[in-house]
DNA sequence: AAAGTTTGTAAAAGCGCTTTTACAACGGAG
DNA sequence: CTCCGTTGTAAAAGCGCTTTTACAAACTTT
């Protein structure tokens, strides 16, 4: 009797079909009879229920979206491009923010949760976790992160970026290399630090391993790794860290031992964070495409979404989205 | 038939109000059915349909939650602490992140979603507002913002901790003191201005109108700001912005023109960002309690949704976290 | 041993919407 | 003036669950 739609019907003289065919636009309804119908339901600030009509169309109109952590600059970024993708299309966005090894509990809750799609950043999730997943019809797409060419994915061009970065390094006469990481092995670290002898290789250096050591990209763990790298002999001149955070706390690190950067040691980042450009000497970086990241992956959801009404398959996508090497100070720039 | 809890049913050969009742945990249910139930459910991978039981509960389990900026400091360590109370309670998070201006027709969108509370963070709605959402029984709460003390709220000290920020630049001996605000009249800038207005006065001085410049708080606004006031004559030896973004770049001015903070001019921020520690001199700011203001309100939203489930009502909160005054170099201090 | 209690389960009625089907009413064509 | 294609609307059948009601079967009581 309530419900909403009753009342309005009731109110406007008319049957709920008729109320209903108003409200998804459908024809075969008299203008003047729409115009009514309209009007009452302005009338009674009448406001469909979302799960009702989800639950009869299988709609939702919402799509998950599973992070690392939301206050992260580097991934809030991110947020903020998908955001704006899917709210420009009427989306909702589900957020769940979990360390990554609690993000498995939450996949499995959005497997039950109304969403047409998941995103999913920063996390090494199994082809396997993404197929179950997808095998409920809920589209997915991967950012930052790489499976079979059947999963659409978004990333940034690490490889290339850690390659410019050691090359800027090399060409500044730069000889004994360090590399501060992210949680072992990550799979992005591990494609930088490929990068990174590559790149020396082909220079005749090489990095020795006591000259890798490994942070968990947060705050505070750069500060650790570096006064690592510090008490080795001989001291490194250039130290790549794997995300600015870490190069930031690095940098505080050296400075804290009267040593200089870049003078001493040349020191870079990964991501250009704001905070990069604001410290002194402000960070040599990588810049990360992460906005567009975001937004192309939430406009890719969206597109799979809409394909599988109309039931055509396009070929999927694994875009490598350029990285763009960001030369401030700490390289020894001027 | 292939409704899920029917494949369910059939397989274990019970009703699926039996298998019902195993979900939800209810008695009057044999051990050894609810065993052989569980069993079923695990091989088939089952889950619920989330908008099918919000349907028939009319209970969603999610929580609404509107912001200006997530890629914002300030505000994503709120998200931070809403999410971390939401999911430590099984409740998913609905984000919308959207500029002033634009997120009245979000809450307005929230009104129709599958949400059982909304949580609006930094947006000055209405009285009426507030009123026309919870009329839907949808919980509301407030944060950094304040209205009737029927419509809880959480907020920080802005009051006391702006005037613990001038006078400590008053113990300094700053005598000529310039202010940058948030965009014209933001409750939270205005009331800040009006704390330092207060104890400039107690200490005989105060603050010409030509000293109050206005950004919008975000990145570059406080560039321009400070450009205007180093314009003044006489300049200006103390400058608080309003909140640290804006101090970040007001820094920047002030060094691009030569000048020395602290030496020439004092310059202080508010909110306590990350950055905040890392610039050269460090920012003197007030740390406000986001994490924990996200967290309380969250908390406080889903103390209200079980509440009404027992029709109890408590006597409803404003809540104003204290703040913090955190004195780093800009201020002067060693 | 008859009557009353539990206990375990099934059947059925919604939740608020969409969508399909059916059917009057109305026109234009033959 | 009858026949048939439109057009506008109503009635009814779901969507996948929860929940209430009803009722048989198994135990207690006295």
């Amino acid at each position: 009797m309530a419900s909403g739609i009753y009342e309005v019907a009731e109110k406007a003289g008319v049957s709920i079909s008729t109320v209903s065919r108003v409200l998804n636009g459908k024809d075969r309804v008299h203008p003047e009879t729409r115009r009514r119908i309209r009007g009452v339901i302005e009338e009674l600030d009448y406001q469909q229920s979302a799960s009702a009509r989800a639950l009869a169309t299988s709609k939702h109109e919402t799509i998950g979206f599973v992070i690392p952590r939301v206050n992260d600059p580097f991934f809030s970024e991110i947020v903020r491009g998908v955001e704006a993708a899917a709210s420009a299309s009427g989306y909702g966005l589900l957020i769940a923010s979990q360390p990554r090894s609690e993000s498995r509990g939450y996949i499995q809750i959005f497997k039950r949760r109304f969403i047409d799609a998941l995103i999913i950043a920063g996390i090494d999730v199994t082809e396997r976790e993404v197929m179950d997943i997808a095998g409920r019809n809920i589209k997915v797409v991967l950012i930052q992160h790489e499976l079979g060419e059947n999963i659409p994915s978004f990333s940034a061009d690490n490889y290339g970026g850690a390659v410019a970065l050691a090359q800027h390094l090399l060409n500044h006469g730069r000889k004994r290399f360090a590399y501060i990481g992210g949680t072992n092995y990550t799979r992005d670290s591990s494609i930088r630090l490929q990068a990174l002898r590559d790149t020396l290789g082909k220079a005749g250096l090489d990095i020795p391993e006591n000259y890798i050591v490994h942070g968990d990209y947060l705050r505070d763990s750069g500060r650790i790794a570096m006064h690592k790298l510090l008490k080795l002999h001989p001291l490194p001149d250039a130290v790549l860290a794997a995300n600015d955070q870490m190069a930031v706390d690095a940098l505080q690190a050296v400075q804290e031992k009267n040593l200089r950067v870049p003078e001493d040691i040349a020191l870079t980042g990964f991501d250009d964070i704001p905070l990069a450009g604001y410290l002194s000497p402000a960070l040599t970086t990588v810049r990360q495409p992460t906005f567009e990241m975001g937004f192309q992956a939430a406009r890719k959801v969206l597109e799979m979404i809409t394909e599988t009404q109309c039931s055509q398959d396009t070929p999927n996508t694994q875009m490598v989205l350029p990285t763009e090497l960001v030369i401030r100070q700490s390289c020894g720039c001027p």
